[in-house]
DNA sequence: AGCACGCCGACT
DNA sequence: GTCGGCGTGCTC
């Protein structure tokens, strides 16, 4: 039996020998030993042959079988698939699928023997047992894996040893342990004796009666708080025969708010339309659903899942970020109650487990996840909802596999031959470059005045639809935005950051108690601190960034400086560490300064912050927005996380503090980006009953995205992007491949990449360019050199192999191979 | 990841 | 001279 190996630099096919007793079919997931440990496996192929030069002595049995039937044909291919495009060994690509903890691995761990040590055997020790000893000794369990020794003693190995020596502590090996069903003890009423009853106490018939009247069947736990009794009573009665005590499997699903449950709603024309053509689509179909903020796509999703979870199938919906999300899995759950699943990484690995299990069962459920929820294994898929399309946290870039949750679900729609439902209010320019056919059938320039479906069928492409809902719900017109020059508002001596036109639009709310929400690009983004007497500034000491200053920070007396990219922290010094000046101070707006300018010039608005400051925590976002819907506040200050679909119906003004920031970046996406942000923000004023305005503020009023934003007009928006693109054979033109090399050591990151850029430019097809090697634009993240190279392809040519690539780098410069990368940063 | 094997610096 | 550092390679 060959099988992949979960181990890290073992990525070929190993063979095993498979014991009678075990009944293993490919796509098993095994525990296998691998060297001194064991380890997770994936069954590949069953094989009666020896491979090359190995004895049959060599081959090793298979040691257990963990968890069977995970993955259906199609599912696999999915895995293939995203393994041979994003340039990934399989069993990478199976790991970022599979729920984490499902591969165990073994670990090396060191117990104390504690009646075994004598009190004072610290002092007559060598430093490393000492520390080795102090460290065991203060842990509960008397216990700590090797591995976590060897971090924090020096010498760990020498003082472990001499621990066992002196037989004081013990080696032994942790086998994995994958996630378990959970079980929980229930007890059921079996006969309830009658009041005369000799064999039972008054007590013991209390107990039973309380238990009849609560359904006579519930969990152990909860039966002894009930009643108030010890389960020694309860295990006496069960030995009389009047209860019956068993353990069941539980599935854990995280509590959520019960929601009092809801109807579907009457639909608009342009809904009703998009509804039509999605239930009408059988098998494959990719549409387009792109709906303006407030027109009410949420819907037309709610009743395109519901007849197929009639028809016994399962939905898949993916979401940006659930934290943010919660408005849209409250309207799921309360549509769909229990049938609703929530999969994420805030998830415990056992409730992740669970969430599996309970997929494989193939009864029809909602899933709602992120990106990784894209590889759930529903054996019965009804129909994929990818809401927000535009959004750039469904493509994962840290660790390979670098996959876009877009690009596998259109090819799990493909294999699994069901619809895949796009939505966005702002489409991204990929997208919407595919439904290309059908608008020039369409009106030219602005979004047609009624919903167009128009089904374009090409011979080898899927059936495409774009569906647009060109109108608010309520006939609620989108509302108007001003644009405000701020270099007028300087040069007549306005030095606030809040424009004359933003100032009283905020006080007329006030005045007629609606809210508002001000939007800045990026916390913290310019907030650095520096020393006004010799300009030092405040760096992180692991990258090449500025830190980034935090005023409020509870259990810290003076302020915090935080790095953005790495998550170092410290204390601000009360002295310039380079010349000891007392004047270092912190610079430029973030959200406090926002907040600290409302108290200052519009004091009496209240004011909330939304930034991943104040909504660090679970159920923080939740917590705060729903603060602000009860009216604690007037004014909602925040950043990007104010894009995401939050819908705060009595936000009347929307204030943008300085666009700037957004428009000039030096990515290629910038503009792309800019506008979808400014659109959505742009988007949350006038939902309610009142109508809204947006003030847009900026040093640049006559930039192009600018001008889209105030026009509402991303049909040209798009079109002139999409030029501009073709004219640089940049996406969706053309394709990017970028290969990110870093090393703790310059000058090896900097080697690497210029072999590699030797290499690939000699063997690269003539479709592909090469650019680079360049430094990355910070260089150093988290104490790694970043180096890059960038392939540039024509739409058409067929990707490289470069699989190879990884292996050619010397021990500590690592590569990720990004396909189709979003972020070149 | 963990362990073996293998080649250079500070001790008995 | 050796003990022990960790650099490199392999695990069916």
């Amino acid at each position: 039996m060959a099988a992949l190996v979960d181990c890290a630099g073992a990525q070929g096919l190993y063979t095993y020998r498979l014991p009678p007793e075990f009944n293993v079919a490919v796509g098993d997931v095994l525990s296998v030993p691998f060297g001194a440990q064991q380890v997770g496996a994936i069954a590949i192929q069953l094989t009666t042959q020896l491979p090359n030069n190995l004895a049959a002595a060599d081959i090793r049995p298979v040691a257990a079988v963990i968890s069977q039937g995970m993955f259906s044909p199609t599912y696999w291919q999915l895995l293939e698939r995203v393994a041979t495009y994003y340039q990934t060994p399989l069993i990478q690509v199976i790991r970022a699928a599979l729920p984490p903890g499902l591969l165990g691995r073994s670990q090396r761990r060191v117990r104390l023997l504690s009646d075994q040590v004598p009190p004072d055997a610290a002092t007559f020790l060598p430093p490393s047992a000492a520390c080795v000893l102090t460290h065991l000794q203060q842990s509960a369990q008397g216990d700590y894996t090797w591995q976590y020794l060897r971090q924090k003693c020096r010498g760990a190995s020498r003082g472990i040893q001499a621990l066992v020596d002196r037989g004081w502590a013990e080696n032994y090996l942790a086998l994995p342990t994958p996630p378990r069903p959970q079980r929980r003890q229930a007890v059921t009423v079996v006969q309830v004796p009658t009041l005369e009853d000799r064999n039972t106490t008054k007590r013991q018939r209390e107990v039973l009666s309380l238990l009849q009247r609560r359904g006579g069947d519930l969990w152990l736990q909860e039966a002894l708080q009930y009643c108030r009794t010890t389960s020694a009573t309860m295990r006496s009665l069960a030995q009389k025969g009047y209860l019956a005590i068993e353990e069941r499997e539980v599935l854990r699903q995280p509590a959520s708010p019960t929601l009092a449950p809801d109807q579907p709603k009457s639909l608009t024309a342009a809904q009703q339309t998009a509804l039509e053509t999605l239930q009408a689509a059988h098998g494959l179909a990719i549409a387009l659903l792109h709906g303006v903020t407030g027109s009410g796509k949420t819907e037309v999703y709610l009743q395109a899942i519901a007849p197929r979870l009639a028809a016994g199938q399962s939905a898949l919906v993916l979401v940006p970020e659930i934290g943010l999300t919660p408005q849209l899995t409250d309207r799921f759950q309360q549509r769909f109650g229990d049938l609703v699943y929530v999969y994420h990484s805030g998830l415990s690995d056992g409730e992740r487990y669970d969430a599996w299990r309970q997929m494989l069962q193939g009864e029809p459920m909602v899933v709602i996840g992120t990106r990784s929820a894209v590889f759930s294994p529903l054996p019965q898929l009804g129909i994929i909802i990818l809401d927000e399309e535009h959004d750039s946290s469904f493509k994962q870039d840290q660790p390979m596999p670098c996959y876009h949750a877009r690009t596998v679900a259109q090819w799990r729609a493909e294999l699994d031959d069901c619809p895949l439902v796009l939505g966005s209010a702002t489409p991204s320019l990929e997208s919407w470059v595919k439904q290309q056919p059908l608008l020039t059938s369409a009106l030219e320039g602005n979004l047609p005045a009624t919903a167009i479906a128009l089904p374009v069928e090409a011979k080898t492409a899927p059936m495409r639809h774009y569906l647009v809902l060109p109108d608010r719900v309520h006939q609620r017109p989108p509302p108007p935005i001003t644009v405000v020059d701020m270099r007028l508002e300087l040069q007549i001596g306005n030095r606030s950051i809040f424009s004359r036109a933003l100032r009283s639009a905020l006080e007329k709310m006030k005045s007629r108690d609606e809210q508002g929400i001000l939007f800045i690009q990026r916390r913290g983004h310019s907030s650095f601190v520096s020393c006004r007497e010799c300009g030092h500034v405040m760096m992180c000491p692991h990258c090449d960034v500025s830190l980034s200053y935090h005023h409020h920070v509870p259990q810290a007396a003076a302020a915090v400086l935080r790095c953005h990219y790495c998550g170092f922290s410290q204390v601000q010094p009360p002295t310039c560490p380079a010349c000891g000046s007392k004047y270092l101070k912190h610079f430029g707006s973030g959200t406090q300064r926002v907040e600290q300018a409302i108290a200052q010039e519009l004091p009496e608005l209240r004011c909330l912050r939304f930034d991943s400051d104040t909504t660090r925590t679970k159920g923080a976002h939740r917590a705060l927005l729903a603060r602000f819907a009860q009216g604690e506040a007037d004014v909602l200050v925040g950043t990007q996380m104010l894009t995401k679909g939050i819908d705060l119906p009595q936000v009347t003004v929307v204030g943008i503090i300085a666009a700037d920031g957004l428009l000039y970046m030096a990515d290629y996406r910038a503009s792309e980006r800019a506008f979808q942000v400014l659109t959505q923000v742009a988007g949350r004023a006038g939902r309610g009953d009142q109508p809204g305005r947006v003030i847009l503020q900026t040093y640049n009023p006559e930039n192009p995205v600018v001008q889209a934003v105030k026009a509402h007009d991303i049909q040209n928006f798009l079109a002139t992007e999409q030029q501009q693109r073709q004219a640089l054979d940049y996406p969706p033109a053309g394709r990017l491949i970028l290969l990110r090399i870093t090393s703790p050591d310059h000058h090896a990151a900097e080697q690497t990449a210029q072999e590699l850029a030797v290499q690939l430019s000699s063997r690269l097809s003539e479709d592909w360019s090469l650019l680079g090697p360049v430094p990355a634009p910070i260089l150093r993240v988290a104490r790694r050199y970043r180096w890059q190279v960038l392939l540039k392809g024509e739409i058409a040519a067929p990707l490289p192999d470069l699989t190879d690539l990884p292996k050619q780098c010397p021990a500590q410069v690592s590569l990720t191979i990004d396909v189709d990368p979003l972020n070149l940063m």
